[in-house]
DNA sequence: ATCTATTGATAAAC
DNA sequence: TGTTTATCAATAGAT
């Protein structure tokens, strides 16, 4: 019973873990409630179990909170706007679109050449013939650019994540297969090697792999 | 000093309110690291303070505790089309709206609340005036909707895969650690903890493994 | 920011 | 999961 300290690194014990689970976070609910309502401030908090089960609380719209967060954190991030290949290109000349514009069809130009074109492009084209459109339009749009840009980054880092994950996988493939390992590099830049890197085994037999053979499909 | 038990409910005094803010906050961050080590659960918080400053912590990434949150909660509301934050709200209707468009002007409509106004009341303001739009502005808005309809549909893909990745890295690191003493933390975050155990099985079908190195090829 | 008196949270046991 | 109790931790109020 002489409560000790505890210290915060992961709790070994399965059950002992699930009642702090169910004990602090109750807490931690409440202190952010409390803080919400002391303090006036707008508070989200997200919260997943080691299982997986969400719970969750927000002072008021959680949708909101989460669209302002992702605006302020997205003005630290000054530079890259748009990343990937969406990022506008800023090579397209109005002269150049003027004229397609003469000739072709919008749809065209926006199929699956979208990419390429890139943001900018459509941008001017939309300004050449927008122009009264209103702000609303504008911001509207803003905001589904600003989305596509957010997502794009993400989808980069998850891809990056990935491929690590996967790399990482196929080091341990090396390892199985040397017998020791090779320390170097596990920055995983190469996101499109990564799937040629994934290689298979046949021999080897070990327990420790089967995880990966997760049913990966819709449901999960 | 009789300190008492302080009702909880907006406190008036703005210099004592400030100072509770900061203490508390700190609290209220701390508690959820602890929760989160403590008990291997995955923790985004965000907090405004009441003058617009942003706070915020994660487990791993805010990103993608959002997009799981985003999610889940999308599993009870089957709305499926545009998932995240982005989605109609479906709460508005023209009423209102075109009744706020006699009166206010779009830019206080769009001031700080823009994004409380979530897209279906844009959509709506801006069908509202966009009549003459031209079919390069619809055309790209739907282009971008599209868009964003695919990237989440992938990045959905690859919040999942990467949780299961993690889960499964977690699961083998505990269970290699059991019957060994606990060394260091080992946070979702820490992919680089998980590497040795994430191994990989050949014999079996060997492409339900392959698949998880999902192409990122073409449209996206 | 720093310092206590006090309340509040919670680990352990049931 | 809920309750109890002994302690530890957070923090209100003052400095």
């Amino acid at each position: 019973m002489v409560r000790q300290k505890i210290q915060i690194k992961k709790i070994d014990n399965l059950t002992a873990r699930q009642v702090t689970f169910s004990k602090r976070r109750r807490g931690l609910f409440k202190k952010a409630q409390e803080l919400s309502t002391l303090c006036d401030a707008e508070i989200a908090l997200i919260v997943f179990s080691a299982t997986g089960k969400l719970f969750d609380y927000s002072s008021s719209s959680m949708m909101q909170l989460i669209q302002r967060h992702s605006l302020q954190s997205e003005k630290s991030n000054k530079s890259g706007q748009l990343p990937l290949h969406i990022q506008t290109t800023g090579s397209s000349n109005h002269a150049k679109i003027s004229k397609e514009l003469g000739d072709l069809t919008l749809e065209q130009l926006m199929g699956e050449e979208l990419q390429g074109l890139g943001m900018s492009d459509l941008m001017k084209l939309e300004k050449l013939v927008e122009t009264g459109l209103s702000r609303v339009g504008k911001t509207k749009n803003d905001k589904l650019l600003n989305e596509i840009s957010k997502l794009k980054t993400r989808e980069s880092e998850l891809v990056e994540e990935n491929a690590r994950l996967k790399q990482v996988a196929n080091q341990k493939l090396g390892r199985a297969r040397n017998g020791n390992m090779e320390q170097g590099n596990n920055s995983a830049e190469s996101i499109t090697n990564s799937q040629d890197l994934l290689v298979h085994r046949p021999e080897e037999d070990s327990d420790t792999s089967l995880k990966l053979g997760l049913p990966f499909s819709n449901g999960n």
